[in-house]
DNA sequence: ACTAGTCTGTACCGATTGGTACAAAATATG
DNA sequence: CATATTTTGTACCAATCGGTACAGACTAGT
């Protein structure tokens, strides 16, 4: 039933850079041609709806990532500390230490976020909802480990902005660090 | 020497809710057009250099706003803690309780930031700046000052993200609390 | 009322936008 | 090798992009 030649999953990590550097809007499938290499025909080949199932593909990708990479060991691990502390890791990895934005934070703050609202909306209620589980798990108590939870995903989001702003991954460096340690002091309701 | 209309002023309020919605690729003359009522030849009269200069002088705007309502009490007020209060309310309607985004934020998430650099890094440094010295006013040690300053301006834009990602203001309220409360403890360093 | 300066609507520009059509090329399967 | 399918480059499309030109309508000071 024909082998693909592993090309569709392959554009899907360079998509997301574009539109990490420039937005959905500002995202011009000229520059998509020049940086994946491929031609229009191969790109509405692979996606037929254009740009919108670039950007649908690209979320369905990092949804997946988080599933795998921090929602999962969130959930798995016996040891939810070290859950938690692989989990900040893992951001740490995929945000490139502040170096690169989140998509589905630039997503949310234009009217981009109303053409892929639910996938907006489930990529934060899953990171957050998983998180406050684990955090209940390690001692906290259920209210003070939604807050928490809360707390530390927007600080995430908060770091990425504000490093980028001052053009400073230290800045995404302290936050990491300031969050994890509040992440480590469980407290009751 | 010709007393304006009081139009470009006027105008400038308009755009920036325009860009807000939009971000700055996504905002075409088309729809400013459109919602300001204004037709190319006096939106170019009062911006000869089009999109840039409208960005430009809404930033420009939106410092001022922050100079004249957040930065000057927080340096002015003879209790640090009133100002730090007084930010949180200066905040909460600016951002209209979460249903607004920050401007300056979007910007510096795509390649904006590169067109705006030195407005997008001083907005911020601002912030953090006078943030930092009335929390170390109000008792905090100089370095736990500057973390705090940080964790909270990050912690607001985080807010943003996360409140609009949801669509719900009640997360930024949330987060508006809790870094109320946060910066209010002070701790030496 | 006259005039100088400010403001604005309209028509227009070349470039680029996202998207389609389709024949040729490449590839996989029999 | 033959054939069916997938992949690709190219040419093309109408619509919109940001921006300019400019004549005419305003407005203010005299």
């Amino acid at each position: 039933m024909v082998r693909k030649l592993a090309e569709r999953g392959d554009v899907i990590p360079v998509l997301a850079e574009i539109f990490r550097e420039h937005g959905f809007a500002g995202t011009s499938l000229s520059v998509i041609t020049d940086r994946t290499g491929l031609g229009k025909g191969s790109l509405y080949h692979f996606f037929p709806n254009g740009k919108e199932e670039m950007a649908k593909a690209i979320l369905d990708d990092v949804a997946g990532w988080f599933e795998a990479n921090v929602f999962a060991p969130l959930r798995e691990s016996e040891d939810p500390a070290a859950g938690i502390d692989h989990m900040f890791k893992a951001v740490v990895l995929f945000f490139q230490s502040g170096r690169r934005v989140c998509l589905v934070g630039s997503f949310a703050l234009d009217d981009t976020r109303d053409r892929f609202a639910s996938e907006v909306q489930s990529y934060f209620a899953a990171w957050t909802g998983v998180l406050a589980a684990t955090l209940k798990r390690s001692g906290f108590g259920a209210k003070a480990a939604r807050e928490t939870a809360e707390d530390v995903v927007a600080g995430i989001q908060g770091a990425l902005v504000l490093a980028r702003a001052q053009d400073d991954p230290a800045v995404f460096a302290r936050a990491m660090k300031r969050l994890q340690q509040r992440a480590r002091v469980a407290y009751a309701d």
